[in-house]
RNA sequence: UGGGGUGUCGCCAAGUGGCAAGGCACCGGGUUUUGAUCCCGGCAUUCGCAGGUUCGAAUCCUGCCACCCCAGCCA
């Protein structure tokens, strides 16, 4: 359903299939278990497992677990449960840089012995000072000197464990005078005497991003590596280090534009900063734009997967606009999900002509047959939106009115005569009349209803929690605000207590998405729904595009 | 003012010398027992700017301009 789109990494790796550089395409998806997953990931995870099954190869699951001091196994376990549910499935076992270790550590080895690496004793402010400036080339470390033989056995006794945390780091010996400064003899080792979540305490020593990371992408025999703009820089130095090492493969990094949605941040840092000031309910809050947000809001994964393709991917900065997710999820949904009946505020109508309780069957989808029919009560005595009743109203307004009618969706035409309200004006009981003969058919009289409404019988309802949500900031930018708290809505979330919902929505499972009728689309709270305490989270409000204000 | 990138409709984005796809948004009109969906139509004589090459340029050349990234023992 997704028709392919032409980009630039297809075309790059078309030419490379070609020219005979790759004869098949392996990719890989390399978080660090540092956090949740956001939808900046999946747009990630879109081009690597899309690139993999469009030119019918593989995508590994690796987790980049280089930093045992940020990571943690509760990641390891949320990554997989989230790729897991927006549809991936990645090639073989999961992968961990870490079991990779002995290798790169081996390999570090090799480097030395051919004098391309070297141990530096340059504390972390010192080498920033060597390292130069943007403008200015850097110093050589007064340790760049130093002899293989020296080199090797200071290497062995940082990783025996012989020297404290941030002693000593092993360093390339590219340039120190490169106008990149990633070529500056970049640190491949840190020492870090800290539990790893995979490895225990087998490694006082680390390798970094820089050492890593290309030398994985050669063991898994991984083709094209993708990854952000920023990384780009970064190339020259994969490059090198494949170059100077006897890798099995040799993988081409390839850089895309990180995707960008208006009114929403992606930065670890900020989306912490959200749960912690108790801004939302947690990482997996309905308002967050991370993967387990997604979720927990209704959006469909099919729905965040199309998304992801119809974007596009390009190597230009950019921020799309948030308003092309919301339409593949509503479009998702319009054809998915179950519609029903809830009423957000309540409004009495009695019926004065009927005075027996029936059922009626009503489809569950206006287009789609295979959905069904569910049977809904009908009485005496119903409740309808007071957004939907008006004393008088203007031709404007297609829903109740005094002296005119409307029909109730699925049921019958009917015709308001008059109505109670208490002191302060409030409509509280609008008295109607059911006109004979009116369900599936119009009135016999040829006067049409002016417009249609939903509602439930009061003797078949329930009563259900619904949470309202609206865009978290205020800003389309928020990322861009010096005080991330400052821009932040503070009517991102609005609590209805007594929603009246029809039965039949009590067998609603935690998860499952309906569209209640003229209203939006609404999800069963993964953790709050119960039959017993119904709690619906608005995933997606219908589109409006009533423009008349009012009636 | 070092290096690396990017500039095509309000927002994404195809296009790779032959006469500007598509989606979102928006604006009209039609259908409709959801003011939803659906359907039709409109929406860049112009591709950051200025020159140049060419019969012909968004695509090639030159020079500007704007924006993004890089000075973690993070990834």
């Amino acid at each position: 359903m997704d028709t392919p789109r032409s980009n630039f990494l297809k075309t790059q790796i078309q030419a490379d299939l070609d020219a005979g550089r790759s004869d098949c395409v392996v990719t890989r998806f390399p978080p660090e278990p540092n956090g949740f997953l956001h939808i900046g990931h999946a747009k990630s995870i879109s081009v690597n497992f899309g690139l993999a099954a469009e030119f019918g190869g593989q995508c590994h699951l690796r987790f980049d677990d280089t930093n045992p001091e940020k990571e943690n196994q509760i990641f390891i376990d949320a990554i997989q449960e989230d790729l897991r549910w927006l549809g991936y499935e990645w090639h073989g076992e999961v992968r961990f840089a870490s079991s990779y270790f002995e290798q790169l550590y081996q390999w570090a080895l090799v480097l030395i012995d051919a004098g391309n690496a070297y141990v530096c004793d340059l504390d972390a402010e010192e080498a920033r000072a060597y390292r130069g400036t943007l403008t200015e080339p850097g110093k050589d470390s007064p340790y760049r000197g130093r002899t293989t033989a020296e080199n090797r056995d200071l290497f062995q006794r940082m990783r025996a464990g012989e020297f404290a945390d941030g002693a000593c780091v092993l360093r390339a010996k590219i340039d120190m005078a490169s106008p990149n400064i990633n070529l500056r003899d970049p640190i491949l080792y840190r020492v870090r005497h800290a539990t790893h979540h995979q490895t225990g305490d087998d490694w006082p020593i680390y390798p970094t991003y820089d050492f890593a990371h290309g030398q994985e992408d050669a063991i898994e025999g991984i083709t094209h590596s993708i990854c952000t703009l920023e990384f780009e820089d970064h190339r020259p130095l994969y490059d090198w280090l494949i170059e100077h090492l006897p890798v099995p493969h040799r993988p081409r990094q390839i850089e895309f534009a990180r995707l960008n949605t208006s009114y929403t941040v992606t930065s670890k840092r900020k989306l912490k900063l959200l749960v912690d000031s108790g801004t939302v309910d947690g990482w997996d809050d309905p308002r967050m734009p991370t993967v387990a947000g997604m979720r927990r809001r209704g959006y469909p994964p099919a729905a965040i997967r199309h998304f992801c393709e119809e974007v596009g991917t390009s190597r230009s900065d950019g921020m799309v606009d948030m308003a092309m997710l919301e339409h593949a999820v509503r479009g998702h949904l319009n054809e998915t999900a179950p519609r029903a009946f809830c009423v957000l505020r309540p409004l009495k109508v009695v019926l004065t002509n009927v005075d027996e309780t029936s059922v009626l069957r009503i489809a569950n989808h206006p287009s789609d047959e295979s959905l069904g029919h569910r049977e809904v009560p009908f009485g005496p005595e119903l409740w309808i939106d007071s957004d939907d009743f008006r004393e008088s109203a203007n031709k404007k307004y297609k829903r109740l009115v005094i002296g005119k009618r409307v029909r109730l969706r699925g049921a019958y035409v009917i015709e308001a005569d008059r109505c109670d309200t208490d002191k302060a004006g409030t409509v509280t009981t609008v008295y109607c009349r059911v006109i004979e003969n009116t369900l599936g058919e119009d009135p016999g009289d040829g006067v049409k209803p002016k417009g249609v409404i939903h509602w439930v019988a009061s003797h078949g309802a329930a009563t259900a929690e619904l949470r309202l949500y609206d865009r978290l900031f205020n800003d389309a930018n928020p990322g861009r605000a010096e005080e991330l708290l400052s821009v932040v809505n503070t009517d991102s979330l609005a609590t209805i207590v007594d929603a009246v919902i029809e039965e039949s929505l009590t067998n609603a499972e935690p998860e499952q998405v309906f569209q209640f009728e003229r209203e939006g689309y609404f999800v069963a709270d993964r953790h709050a729904h119960s039959n017993a305490t119904p709690v619906f989270n608005l995933t997606i409000g219908l589109r409006d595009t009533w423009g008349g204000g009012n009636g």
